[in-house]
Parts: structure tokens; C-alpha cells; sequence
DNA sequence: GTGCATTAATTGTATATACATAAATGGTAT
DNA sequence: ATACCATTTATGTATATACAATTAATGCAC
């Protein structure tokens, strides 16, 4: 095997393509979010938690939303725990099967979800001006082809 | 305005989708890495220090590295104490500069790149297999344009 | 119903991440 | 030369992340 070029090398990494442009984008609606007091993952994690609630008339447990969001239960745990700290959630444990809790907004959560909106929207709109419209839906559908494959193939 | 459909919303959010397929791609590639002792931040980290080294010809300072692989010196500072206290690599202040210091590999970081680097070459193969060259090529660009627009482009 | 396996959530530990601030050095203006 | 400003790195603090282990509750077999 001849030398290396380590630099092409790691530009072709898909794992360290996809996390360098995580955190450039985390910081940017991190930013543009933070007069809603809240930041991305937390507004992931409760429009996630109001998904279930709107749409399936459910409120989650936490291994629900786990899946849901593919983050570890330890890690949401952790995350939601913010949450409830910040008045924005609620967790009750289940009286009909103590060892899960079911999870929903507050008031207060809702509150913060409808001031983040319009926030989010001018983030999401400014990343398809300058993509594209068509690139951009193109990199989501090639993004959740590949959370696809993540999730359901099982390398040897 | 209408409800919002809460689901759909967060299906469509680039920061989110890309936050989570970041999850679930890191934890692919960290577990295949597992027998090099190194994770993928760590091996690309170090291949960014080669790349520098063996490219430019020169050892790169905690900026320079920070600004390549677009992560906050402060992050930085904190990963490579680890690789530096795993003997992967080595720091030394810059005598012609004191506020800076210039990394380089150690030899058993080189040693740790070449055992890294079969693997990390298997699971890119089986992204590449699972998504198809197309995609697979397709994705890198879509994600090099993102992180071009994030870099350089100043949202109002 | 007692014991054991299972499941859900949390905690211990470690790395990753960034902002704000501090510490150390270097450069410049007067 | 000194005082001030700029630059680089590190530290304080807080959230994000996951694996391993723990705790608590359930359910099943006998």
C-alpha cells in the first residue's frame, strides 16, 4: 500500500462529514432560537413529545420518545430532566404501569413551542434559500434514507 | 394559523434530521472502531493532524486545528488532552510564539491511525453498499455545500 | 406466593460540545 | 519603557451523548 493522503481521507468520511456540519448548524438555530429561551434539541424534544400528543393522543414515556428521536434513554433522561427543571415538561409515572412515566408539555412548554416557531422558520427558511429548494429537500431525503439504513441494517 | 402539525414539522427540520442521523452514524463507527482503542472524533482529529503534517508540512496549533475541523478551541482543547494523556499525540509551545503550542502525532498515534484505518474503511464500504455510490457521493456534496454555506455565509 | 427473568428509568463515568471568562504572551502606540 | 490591546490557549459552567450498572416495578413459572 502506498502513502496516504490523509486529508482527502477524512473530507470522504461520511461520519465526520455529517458531525462537522452538526455542530455548524446546531450553533446556528441554537442561536437564532435562544430569544425563545430554548435551544434545538429541547425544541426537537418537545415538538417530538406534542407529535405523540397531537397526532397519536398519547402522551409518551420516555423510552417512546427515546426511540422516536433514536437518542439513548440515559442521554433523554438527562435531557428531559432540563425540562421539567425550566417548568416546560411534566413526567407522572404511569399509575397503570409504575415503571414507566408518561411525559407532556405544560402550559408554560406550549408557550415556549409557539415563541420558538417562528424563529425556526426563519432558520429553516434562510437554509433553503441558500440551498436550493430542491437541494435541500434532496439532502433530507438522502438523510433519512440513510437514518433508514442506520437503524434497520445491521453491519457483519 | 391553523394547527400545526407537530410531526411533520420536526420530520422537516435540517438541523434535527441532521442531529440524529449524527447520533445514530457516530454510534455505527464508534462501535467498529472499538478494537483501534479510538474513536471516530478521535481518528479524525488525528487524520486532520496527519493531513496537516504530511500535506502542508507543517504541525498544526489548537486554532488551526479548530478552524479545519470547524469545532470551538475550548472543545478542542479538552480532546486532545485525551489523546495527549492516551499518548496518541504531543504538544509542545511553540518557541518562536509562546501563545500558541504545535501538535503532532505521537508514533504510537501513527500506529493507532493504521490499525484505525481498515475498519474505518469497512463501514464506510458498507454505508457506500447500503446508500449506493450515487447517493453515497451525493450526500458528501449536499452535506460540503451545507457546511460551505454555514462557514461563509452571515444569516440576518 | 416466592423466586427469577424482564423491562423502564435513572445514575456513574467518560467524552463531546460551546459560551464566557481568565491567563499568558505578544505587539503597538505614545 | 509602559500601558493598552489583541491573540492563543485553558478553565468554569452547562448541556449532549452513550455505555454499563443500578433500582424499581412487572410478570411469569412453579
Amino acid at each position: 500500500m502506498t502513502s496516504i493522503d490523509y486529508f482527502s481521507l477524512v473530507e470522504t468520511c461520511m461520519c465526520t462529514n455529517i458531525r462537522k456540519v452538526s455542530r455548524l448548524i446546531t450553533k446556528l438555530y441554537d442561536a437564532k432560537l435562544k430569544p425563545s429561551g430554548i435551544n434545538i434539541n429541547q425544541l426537537a424534544i418537545m415538538l417530538t413529545i406534542q407529535g405523540f400528543n397531537v397526532n397519536k393522543g398519547i402522551e409518551p414515556t420516555v423510552k417512546e420518545l427515546s426511540f422516536a428521536m433514536a437518542v439513548d434513554p440515559s442521554t433523554l433522561s438527562r435531557n428531559l430532566r432540563v425540562l421539567e427543571d425550566m417548568g416546560l415538561i411534566s413526567m407522572r409515572t404511569d399509575e397503570a404501569n409504575r415503571t414507566q412515566k408518561t411525559i407532556k408539555l405544560t402550559e408554560k412548554g406550549s408557550e415556549s413551542l409557539m415563541k420558538a416557531y417562528p424563529l425556526w422558520l426563519n432558520v429553516q427558511d434562510f437554509i433553503r434559500g441558500e440551498l436550493g429548494e430542491e437541494n435541500f429537500n434532496q439532502l433530507i431525503f438522502l438523510l433519512q434514507g440513510l437514518e433508514h439504513i442506520l437503524v434497520t441494517s445491521s453491519m457483519p
